[in-house]
DNA sequence: CGAAGGATTTTATTTGTTCAAAATCAGCAA
DNA sequence: TTGCTGATTTTGAACAAATAAAATCCTTCG
């Protein structure tokens, strides 16, 4: 059986794996996002690689193997349902679910996920609209376009919020800028890396490139 | 912060500290319990007293301190809470949620654990009818007299079952002899160790005298 | 009393995970 | 081609848990 640690490892080379495709993750990112020293995350590539679950290349990086893969999508379906579980069973607030969702994706069986899935009637993405893997393994890999590159006045549907950090995710729900939300760009201001757009209750807002870049839509 | 190594002992403890009053609890009774050598329990009874959690005698056993017994009471509160919630939100089988809430009770925030609380309408017993201790750490003492020691003819209603291995929880639930079920024993043969009665639904059963034992009732 | 036997503790090792700090490497800049 | 610099790897150590097996200690029995 696979540790909570090497669960933490597969999801975050996952996650780091589908920003960039096909080149290997390097051990720096792991680190420190996984908030551990580099050392370590050498340590474990090894310990990794040698139980097949990962490629590992000295000085270039990481690069999930088929199981490896298997597995790291299996620990992101668990992470994701719970947080959504998390959200409409339980009536937790949105920000803070990230946290819990962390620990409990180690410790929930087959059996409780799936009776999740089927009280919350088999959903395809999570709260933050991150897509759920299915059982089997599939997950929806369609990119969106973030706000900074979209045309101005083309009324848009926010999708996606590509930021956990509890801070900006109360940010995001203090200003109605949860998935589903519609907006339309009025201005974007390159030089002074600003971006305004009006919400369709008719509040106006402008946001910064940095945080533009961690909403998506369609 | 407590390990889940650290709180399945101190739960442990409490749950043997509880059956015989007064007296420490002996190392060989933790260790078989929990599935380690007893060396193991050595180690740990000195660390656990290095932290102030338990009092400990070499060649004795242990007892909880107050602070100890405050941890223990949190993580059995979480472990009955989440099984109750198991059964009733999730529809997990009676005989399969103690593993799953062995893993479970280490991961479930304060926060998560009221939510569930107040879902379930802030039970009192949990689905093998073990008193949930409350948040501030009371727990219902109340000694119920076992099967095997009732008289005869007297209507009994069954409120707890003191064993939670999955084979034994199966025999109960197939013949009907969960919590609130209603009967009446017609005869006891002390010398054959065996107990017989009738159940509301007119059923009749014999079962041996170490059943009959974990089967409390009211 | 004195030995036996069972329970408990000690001791030496192992596994997994981590850190700090020194060593090494690879790519770029002069 | 060197040498620098930042990223990565190595090395040495620590901590939490656990085992196996030897040593020790009580309690009881003849
Ligand atoms: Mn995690
Ligand atoms: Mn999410
Ligand atoms: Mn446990
Ligand atoms: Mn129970």
């Amino acid at each position: 059986m696979a540790t909570s640690t090497v669960e933490n490892y597969l999801k975050q080379i996952l996650l780091e794996q589908q920003r960039v495709e096909g080149s290997p993750v390097p051990m720096g990112k792991v680190a420190s996002a996984l908030g551990v020293v580099p050392g370590t995350t050498t340590t474990m590539a090894k310990s990794l690689a040698d139980s097949g679950l990962v490629n590992y290349a000295p000085r270039k990086g990481v690069r999930l193997t088929e199981e490896g893969e298997k597995l790291a999508l299996h620990v992101l379906r668990r992470h994701r349902l719970i947080e959504l579980f998390l959200v409409e069973i339980l009536g937790l607030g949105w920000s803070e679910i990230h946290e819990e969702a962390e620990k409990l994706e180690h410790v929930i069986s087959d059996k409780v996920l799936e009776k999740i899935d089927a009280l919350l009637g088999f959903p395809t993405v999570d709260p933050h609209g991150d897509p759920i893997p299915t059982a089997k393994g599939k997950i929806d890999a369609r990119s969106l376009e973030n706000l900074s590159g979209c045309p101005l006045g083309e009324p848009l549907r926010i999708s996606r919020i590509t930021d956990q950090a509890p801070e900006f995710l109360r940010f995001i729900e203090n200003n109605g800028l949860q998935p589903g939300a519609e907006l339309k760009i009025s201005e974007q201001n390159r030089v002074a890396g600003t971006l305004t757009f009006s919400l369709s209750k008719g509040k106006t807002l402008t946001i910064g490139a940095s945080a533009a870049k961690k909403i998506l839509v369609e």
